[in-house]
DNA sequence: AGAGTTAGGAACCAATTGGTACAAAACACA
DNA sequence: TGTGTTTTGTACCAATTGGTTCCTAACTCT
């Protein structure tokens, strides 16, 4: 019917999430922004609404690629009983972290602080992801046999644990301290 | 010998750092910046280099007051025992967050996400913040009989659950979840 | 009072911000 | 081959960015 689009809005889509996650809303500039989609902003202006619109949209596709990835671990029998899963994700993050220093860290995280963007709207999806996380870890507790209540307690214990290791991550701290706050997580799993 | 400023430097920095704390430093339009301060730019730019400079200062005042008194409360014997202390610094958070939600958060947090600003200098300024605040933990632990290793360890992991529980003040999700961090911070701090 | 010195404020600056308008280009279908 | 439809890229936009200049105001000291 009319000429196709040159470019995959999915694949441009992730190089957007990247940038966002990496340098923050504001720091994130169109100019910047369509250099990275690889599009012009004919392209840009058509396919997605706006900036504010595209930032919206990679919130959505961290929750649905990584959160959900990482929920999905949680709570995989497969992967071993519920406090090795969650050891597990620790230890991914940690190595990850340790390997070169990520720098990276977690989109959610950082957006969580970042706070320029998106207004409302943003806030909520960011709950919302925080809340699958601490669903996540919750799940796995109780697989373990873990009390209703404990697991919800512990479950916000690892959930700010895990927030805490991936901001030392941004601030090139964790090499030497992901270790150390690896050993720490186990005594969080621990058994009262 | 000349004209008098009219303004008090100290409380213009004051002024600023709360705005950087806030927003973050993009975020933190020089006009911004300026009402906040309640300085015009002539004033601005002859007290201060710049706009930049500003912000080194304003983590170095953070550092000077925050931190430090953070680090001083942490290794005051007349707070309690160590652990007591630590616990004591937890509790002052959770509740200063319970209260309304700070939204505020910790400035040396989120800086450290924050990176856009004064590149290579900022981050050295953080992670020095940051080792006081290990340093402070893991006195505490000492003095409370700790082992060096032990609470070197164990100061590493209160420093990630420290700024996990910072991160979800941000995120407005302290208030029901402080408590529960708290209650996980108890079980750091017990002996092996 | 006058000289010297510094603060304050407005006018101005180029560069960049996010966003729009529109014409040319590329396709599908008849 | 033409027609209709959609994408693409460029030119353009007002508003804002951080920053400089420079004149005037305000003060101290002699």
């Amino acid at each position: 019917m009319a000429r196709p689009r040159e470019f995959d809005p999915d694949v441009a889509m992730e190089k957007a999430m990247v940038l966002f996650w990496d340098v923050g809303y504001e720091e994130a500039s169109l100019a910047e922004l369509l250099s990275a989609m690889e599009i012009t902003k004919g392209s840009f202006y058509k396919a997605f609404r706006d900036k504010q619109s595209v930032y919206l949209l990679a919130l959505d596709r961290y929750n649905d690629r990584v959160i959900s990835g990482t929920v999905a671990f949680l709570g995989d029998p497969s992967a071993g009983a519920g406090r090795e899963r969650i050891l597990g994700l620790f230890k991914k993050v940690a190595d990850e972290v340790r390997a070169n220093g990520d720098r990276l860290g977690c989109f959610l995280c950082n957006a969580m602080i970042d706070r320029a963007a998106g207004g409302g709207e943003a806030e909520k999806k960011l709950q919302v992801m925080t809340r699958r996380l601490e669903g996540g870890f919750r799940q796995a507790l109780v697989d373990d046999g873990f009390e209703e209540a404990d697991a919800r307690a512990s479950a916000r214990g690892l959930l700010s644990a895990y927030f805490g290791l991936r901001v030392l991550g941004r601030a090139g701290l964790s090499r030497e301290m992901a270790g150390d706050c690896l050993g720490q997580v186990e005594r969080l799993l621990r058994r009262d």
